[in-house]
DNA sequence: CAAGATTGTTCTTGACGTGAACAATTCTTT
DNA sequence: AAAGAATTGTTCACGTCAAGAACAATCTTG
């Protein structure tokens, strides 16, 4: 079959004894469904469902998918769409202060930093504290994020109309506790 | 200052002139509340906060945190823990099909099965179809998974603590779109 | 002024995910 | 039944993303 690796210790080890042997009469090796019929296994999944935390994962993953779809033409990425934002309503901030509040550590932020500064739309300015720089976007990062600002709110209105309104206004009240440090 | 970077194209531009110079009466080159009072900047972020993408993504980052800290003891990450839940209520499934459900790609579920089964959690068991790998949980890795789930539904609980229980039902029900291919 | 803290940067490391290429096997078609 | 196409698991190369250590420049504090 496949090449050497982990799996090839057990094999060779063909059907099953009829009678159930381990355990006698438990749920335990179950119906097995997969190796006699075929055809749409039918995969349950009820054990993760049920938990609130997967659901956000898969949410989130949705969320980013169509986000980057959406945001294509102007190649901008998520993380680098909510720096654009913070950096327009606090400008002049530091880079300290955005990973803070981006909650990233400082050296992670500095690649993305590079490459939005390398498309001339945010300029690291001089501070008083010569250690820091105070970010502000250039005019063309202005006018790139309003068009940016309009692709976003027809994501959002994906979004919406995936949840529903109703979901949309319960999602941002609920998770409303997560927006601030946590 | 630091070291040679896209930055250092403009230093030395030291303070600014007193009255402000550009665009005359706009909010463009605004209070910059950074550069003069440095004590707790407030950043805001009313931006990003009013988006549901993104307080799902802040949410994520909270669950996944929480999550590995619980489940520290055990050594199980979130994806770990997917697959030997999905395996258990489906013992005998394929690489293949665990893949398509966790919607990843098939090479990317190798490495964390390798080290599931090197743990001797699971073990891929031969099938009618000898090109697939039918996948079960140990006898170790069902009493592991036992212990995962109780450690799991603490984190759960603590989830429940930070939106309440009528917003952890909330969650439950808006993101269940969620839950299947999407 | 000297000692310590802060900021931005580089470098290394690791987790994680994709796509191409490949061998073994099965399925399809005639 | 045999040839060609499709499927499955694997490896490999690659890219993204984030964290931590070390370091220079600068600020703050005693």
């Amino acid at each position: 079959m496949m090449r050497t690796n982990l799996a090839n210790q057990t094999k060779r080890r063909v059907a099953r004894m009829p009678g159930p042997k381990a355990v006698p009469g438990r749920d335990i090796e179950a119906p097995t469904a997969h190796e006699i019929g075929k055809r749409r296994p039918e995969v349950r999944l009820d054990g993760l469902t049920s938990l609130a935390g997967y659901l956000i994962r898969q949410a989130q993953l949705w969320v980013f998918a169509d986000f980057n779809t959406t945001l294509a033409p102007l190649d901008i990425r998520p993380a680098q769409y909510s720096m654009l934002v913070v950096i327009r309503d606090n400008p002049g901030l530091s880079q300290m202060a955005l990973s803070e509040v981006l909650g990233i550590s400082r050296s992670g932020i500095i690649p993305p930093l590079d490459e939005l500064q390398s498309r001339k739309l945010l300029k690291r300015t001089a501070a008083s504290d010569r250690r820091t720089h105070a970010l502000r976007l250039t005019t063309e990062g202005k006018a790139l994020l309003a068009h940016a600002d309009s692709l976003v709110q027809q994501h959002e209105q994906r979004l919406m109309d995936k949840v529903g309104a109703r979901g949309h206004q319960q999602l941002l009240n609920v998770l409303e506790v997560f927006g601030r440090d946590s």
